[in-house]
DNA sequence: GTGGTCTAGACCACA
DNA sequence: GTGGTCTAGACCACA
């Protein structure tokens, strides 16, 4: 279910939570619905378990998944936790969009840009 | 000229890189200019020759500026490198915009940041 | 498997370079093979761990591997490179054989050369 | 009458030398012909003294132009000398296509590029 | 352990 | 003085 890029820049454990929010915002992962072990998603898409461990906690951290010893990691019910990650989300794409203008890229061409992007999703629904 | 921030994650040599694109799509820096030298740049802005060499040496390597041993470092004359900048910036920004999306940003909301951020341009202009 | 001149005037990381670069060709180190670690390549050829690592990051630039943080380096699947990099050697003898040909070397020694180098070659397989 | 390409990344003292070699081999300076004094020549093409000088010191040591003090340096009517300088240019040939052979780079490829030299050569007699 | 960044400093060829 | 190479060694994030 979640691909890792290996020839990315960003950490394994950067994709695994990246891909786990995901899952949720689509509605694939459910609140309350259990997710692999440590263990298990370590074996499944071939990383080491201290890196899923990491992921896991950091999502635990941000209130996007619960632990409970022996039993395993569940997605978290709170709904209003997501606005912290659609702004999370934001500030990426205000960092990166600050540093594209500098450089000197016109208003129009990031426009463009985001207009192809969200017009690629529409399509793909 | 070039402001290091220390409290960044990216690194020195990649701020140095983006400071004199930068400069050089302000037409601050021109084809043909001589740029400090290695060790004057690095005393000017406190940081190890090394890491000013690293910088000047991959931005010869886009093609950006070219060095002659003995003489000092130059700004390349060439043209074209500059639209591959603007692509590569805007490649950037695809990326992260489609990650965000993938998050449930919503269309509007990027719109919103992308208008700050060119307001804010504007302004201090 | 990689042997350096200390007497040559190309700098070691260059060897490298094109050390791995030929062992590529002949075969020797296949696509997504992983390649010693820069410690460990370091260690074996008696050289300090910063002259690999520039080796290495030099031969990413170019596609030839690729480097994951915590994994390790490994030879990149990209097949087009080969042709890339016969181009340059081709690009290089190109340029030294009109050299010689401007100081008057005739065209009968430039072939007789060629033959004894390829000649090295069939008896030393 | 030499045209210095600073962007190479053969030394321009070597340039130097190359161009008076070669402007000889084409007679158009002819033994016992007057070079330019060092300062003239210098001031010529833009270059240091000092690298005017290196490369007269070259030329003399390989025994291509002489020096008398006072008066200046001129091509000398050693003939024989010649043979040396084809040597080295065939050395260098030698090299190259040693390094491309190396890379993997097919004889009848090499064969191909010095036949395009030599035929580019004489079409421009 | 593995790649990546950085400092401090030496040494070289070249201009 | 100017770029380029290299060593020795520290420190970091990541796996």
């Amino acid at each position: 279910m979640i691909q890792i890029d290996w020839q990315s820049r960003t950490p394994v454990y950067e994709q695994l939570i990246q891909g786990i929010v995901r899952l949720k915002s689509f509605g694939i992962l459910s609140p309350g619905e259990q997710l692999p072990s440590v263990r298990a998603m370590a074996s499944d898409i071939g990383v080491n378990p201290n890196t899923v461990q990491k992921a896991y906690q950091a999502l635990e951290a941000r209130g996007i998944i619960y632990s409970v010893t022996g039993k395993g990691s569940f997605i978290s019910p709170n709904e209003s936790i997501d606005e912290e990650i659609l702004k999370e989300a934001e500030n990426r794409v205000g960092k990166t969009v600050r540093e594209a203008a500098q450089m000197g890229l016109p208003k129009e061409r990031v426009v463009r840009v985001v207009d192809t992007v969200y017009a690629e999703r529409s399509m793909s629904e």
